[in-house]
DNA sequence: AAGTGGTCTAGACCACGGC
DNA sequence: CCGTGGTCTAGACCACTTT
């Protein structure tokens, strides 16, 4: 029973580890809404058992969800499903940082809300089937009062249903698309860019018209990599920079 | 001989797992020199003999180092130090890629360069001893004749001797640092802001004074994390950005 | 005391590359 | 063919948390 043919098939080219195959099957658990987050997991040895592998390879993949912040591992305790909880979301998707001093969560305050037909630079980036609606929210971050940015983001309708039923917008929306609708957001994919500040903009972040500021585009991701959420942040980068880690 | 407790003391409460120690003593011998760019390491059992531990506990060190880009482990070939090769620099260090098409390494062409006082950004950024000099090089990038971004490097002297006795400048400095030095660059941080062309940098890149410039700065570390470069790029991010996969 | 993840070992077999 | 790294297993002990 530990030999990997016996598990799965491995047919033509197309070789799979165990660990990799036990890595899928955990992965499917947790997409299903199985396992929400938060939860404990069963023991490694309980998982070996149930799946006809050793611990070790349990393990292994085990390991590889840790490093992409899916589960969070607890010694004594267990393993389990990781929440969208704050210090996580400012660490891992969010890396603008005063210049001096920590980075913290900004406040909002939404601007608009509503449905709308998408454009064209909104269906390629969440791939949206022909005639599919977006909702789109617009609203002004703040650090220490100060307005930092601005930021439109869009969502595809037919993943969101009765979003405009909501009476409040959380600050946290990752958490909210967790709770809500059961969304997990594992990646995303930024892009920057320096523009001029549209006159729109200007007003509301209250800076002068031209003003070079940071475009920030980010294709947030599911846990299959489906492109769920597309946000356009444009930031003052006067006091604030964006940063990146090299390894 | 197995035991933790025997190879090193472990005292109050610094534990570690035998594994790290592996990686500390192996990253000793990296730094030394012992095992320049590109050479062939012992094999994992023979590691494990001269170590006194197990295949498996080599292989988790080596596993770590392999993630950290410091080594490339081949099957049936064996485990290479990482070069400083010019794709993998690209991928690793490089994040501008053209909105339209994939990365590639731009053309560098130098305006100049010569000794200098440190400024007290590049003290800070470098830690600087009391006194001590640097190398500065300015040098414009340019992709498919296109200048897109112009940076000023600043090294410290002392890790650099006669950096100015060379008759030229090649565009993969990390290469040069390798071989020339002996100095290898393990990682970065890069911090990113939005700022308005100064009429130098506007003349130099064919743009216009004022128009909305990404400005990079990038502090480049050794393989024992001390700051070995400070990099200031400006970037035309008209047609090119930024990316960043966040996980 | 019992159960969990964390570490370490030893041995087996597989896939790959060069001889 | 042999030696390499890659995978998988089984069993031991440790450190931590809860009961």
């Amino acid at each position: 029973m530990a030999d990997p043919a016996d598990t799965e098939v491995n047919e033509e080219i197309g070789f799979k580890p165990l660990y990799a195959q036990v890595r899928e099957r955990l992965m499917r658990r947790l997409v299903s809404g199985e396992w929400m987050p938060g939860m404990l997991l069963p023991s490694e040895i309980e998982l070996a058992r149930q799946l006809s592998v050793s611990q070790g390879t349990v393990r292994k993949a085990l390991d590889s969800m840790t490093a992409d912040n899916l589960v969070i591992r607890r010694q004594g305790r267990g393993t389990y499903v990781a929440e969208p909880e704050e210090s996580r979301i400012l660490f891992q998707f969010f890396r603008l940082t005063p210049d001096n001093g920590a980075a913290s969560f900004p406040d909002s305050r939404v601007v608009s809300t509503g449905h709308a037909k998408p454009t064209h630079t909104e269906i390629e980036n969440l791939r949206l089937a022909e005639g599919e609606q977006v909702f789109r929210i617009e609203r002004i971050r703040m650090l220490s009062d100060q307005p930092i940015l601005i930021e439109t983001i869009t969502l595809p309708a037919s993943r969101f249903p009765d979003f405009d039923h909501l009476t409040i917008i959380p600050n946290n929306l990752y958490r909210l698309y967790s709770e809500r609708w059961g969304i997990t957001i594992g990646s995303a994919e930024e892009r920057l860019k320096a523009i001029a500040a549209s006159s729109r903009d200007a007003k509301r972040l209250g800076c002068n018209e031209g003003e070079a500021l940071l475009l920030i585009s980010r294709v947030a991701k599911d846990l299959e990599e489906r492109p769920v959420e597309l946000r356009w942040s444009r930031c003052i980068s006067r006091d604030i920079h964006y940063a990146v880690n090299l390894r």
